[in-house]
DNA sequence: CACAATTAAATTGTACGCAAGTGAATTTTG
DNA sequence: CAAAATTCACTTGCGTACAATTTAATTGTG
């Protein structure tokens, strides 16, 4: 069971393969994701990141943008133009923030905050796309949450 | 045991929010990962899904393109240009299938194979990042592989 | 064999995601 | 208070993702 004798780690070959397919499998679950949401969000306009940025600012009211790329881990090269989109569809408005004003508060428009019921009725109606329990939903997203924690950290080594 | 008055479907709203969370957790360690890997595969000049491309190609040899699209879950309209700038960086080569002309036959060039060396450092440098034990990650892969699998029934409701 | 249906890859158009750089506003320092 | 450093959002450029279309080759059918 323990170590061969040309090799001081006997592990490598194996951890290579569970890692690769732990990435793999993160990667190819998030498309996944995106995709079975699409069918949904399409009937009311919105990208899966278009969406993400509607449950921030539904649950949280006005925020500016650097807030909503922190709840998001997005930065702004990434939120500048989804925003600009969201409220060319008049979902949503920004504004300077007159107190500082380097920020830009976005904040929903009535449409946008019409909408929060209106999808709230479709995922419901649509339900259990994940099919797994609950005590299995909220294991995997402790995990996640706490594998997400150590990669961040990882990034400073460079 | 039915629910009070007050509440009457309990359940559903917290399945949603779940659903929700594990959603946003995906999609959001998925990210984390490309960053971690980023200053990686930036020494050997590969991003992430090109990196998957050449685990691919590196572990089952020549492939049409719409193989490895089967095996990455991915379609040629991304796969295309992602395939010719590896061509263009020498690791790869694409030719016709001379049976039968419509297929792309990619191979890895000497310089691609080489490569295959390095991912033993990249492989090793990650698995630190993730910072999880074995038993950890074979139970989060497992989780996410029936996941996807649920994700990927539900999409014909539409 | 001709011709419709199918298949594989590439292309087009839209939308992320992120690094790097710009410019304006604020904060920090001397 | 003025100069330097920092912060915030925007923009640019590159590389995915994916739907929809195009082109070429193969298969299926009469």
């Amino acid at each position: 069971m323990k170590a061969q004798t040309t090799k001081t780690m006997e592990i490598p070959q194996e951890e290579k393969r569970l890692e690769k397919q732990l990435c793999f499998a993160v990667y190819a679950t998030a498309h996944a994701f995106t995709r079975a949401y699409k069918p949904i969000l399409d009937r009311v306009g919105l990208t899966y990141p278009q969406y993400l940025v509607m449950l921030v600012l539904w649950e949280r009211g006005e925020l500016p943008v650097k807030t909503i790329g922190e709840q998001l881990d997005l930065d702004s090269g990434t939120l500048s133009p989804l925003l600009k989109r969201l409220e060319q569809n008049g979902l949503i408005k920004r504004i300077r923030d007159l107190r500082d004003e380097r920020q830009v508060i976005v904040s929903l428009t009535p449409e946008g905050q019409a909408m929060k019921g209106e999808i709230d009725t479709i995922m419901t109606a649509i339900g259990q796309a994940a099919g797994c329990t609950l005590q299995e939903m909220a294991e995997m997203r402790d995990m996640l949450h706490r594998l997400r924690g150590n990669l961040g950290r990882a990034g400073t080594g460079g």
